[in-house]
DNA sequence: GGTAGGATGGGCT
DNA sequence: GCCCATCCTACCC
């Protein structure tokens, strides 16, 4: 997807991120959850006061990829929104797996199902072998990690809190696709 | 079906 | 020194 696709108000792009597909390699996944982070008072996101070294990246231009450590061992996966010079990121939470499905098996052994390969945004990126060597990279572009148009289908969106966060723990800014098998949980 | 707790290390007050 | 945008295991219905 080009710039412009990501260069607008974050909430549209999560939503519209829905159904695309994440090519990182030989391994590609349909997107099913998300979770937007957004200016304006969202004490959750990493940027809600200012920019530092480790935010710097989510200010700058859009469709580049925010990959960040949590917990000490897991890597998670955004794509920077707005227009350049404003904050915006959205957390890519659950894939359908689509290629490179026994690579993903190699790398999280542990998986169990193809349902589970991908089901939260920790194990997508172990699943997709996405690191932190990854941050900063412009995905708006074929190349190592972007992201495509996928197969043409209806999606029907639901809309629900964030996942693991306690400030702005009620602000409606996770979306998954309804009745898809691959996401993290159904409701909240 | 459900939940409680540990692993593990960087970021920021 | 505390706080995490998590995952897995053990244990309990």
């Amino acid at each position: 997807m080009p710039e412009s696709f990501y260069a607008r108000d974050t909430v549209t792009v999560a939503r519209d991120l829905l159904g695309k597909v994440v090519v990182h390699g030989n391994a590609a996944g349909r997107i099913v959850e998300v979770e937007a982070y957004v200016a304006g008072g969202d004490l959750a996101a990493h940027f809600a006061r200012g920019m530092t070294e480790r935010t710097r990246v989510v200010y700058g231009p859009p469709g580049r990829a925010y990959v960040y450590f949590i917990y000490g061992m897991y890597d998670c996966l955004n794509f920077v929104t707005e227009p350049e010079g404003q904050a915006g990121a959205v957390l890519i939470r659950a894939l359908e797996p689509l290629a490179g499905v026994e690579e993903m098996f190699r790398r999280r052994p542990k998986a169990g199902s193809v349902e589970q390969l991908c089901s939260g945004p920790g194990k997508l990126t172990l699943a997709m072998g996405i690191t932190r060597a990854l941050n900063g990279h412009d995905c708006t572009r074929p190349g190592t990690l972007h992201v495509e148009r996928g197969p043409r289908r209806e999606i029907h969106i639901v809309t629900s809190s964030r996942i693991g966060i306690t400030k702005c723990a009620d602000w409606p800014l996770r979306f998954y696709e309804a009745h898809s098998r691959f996401v993290s949980r159904r409701g909240g």
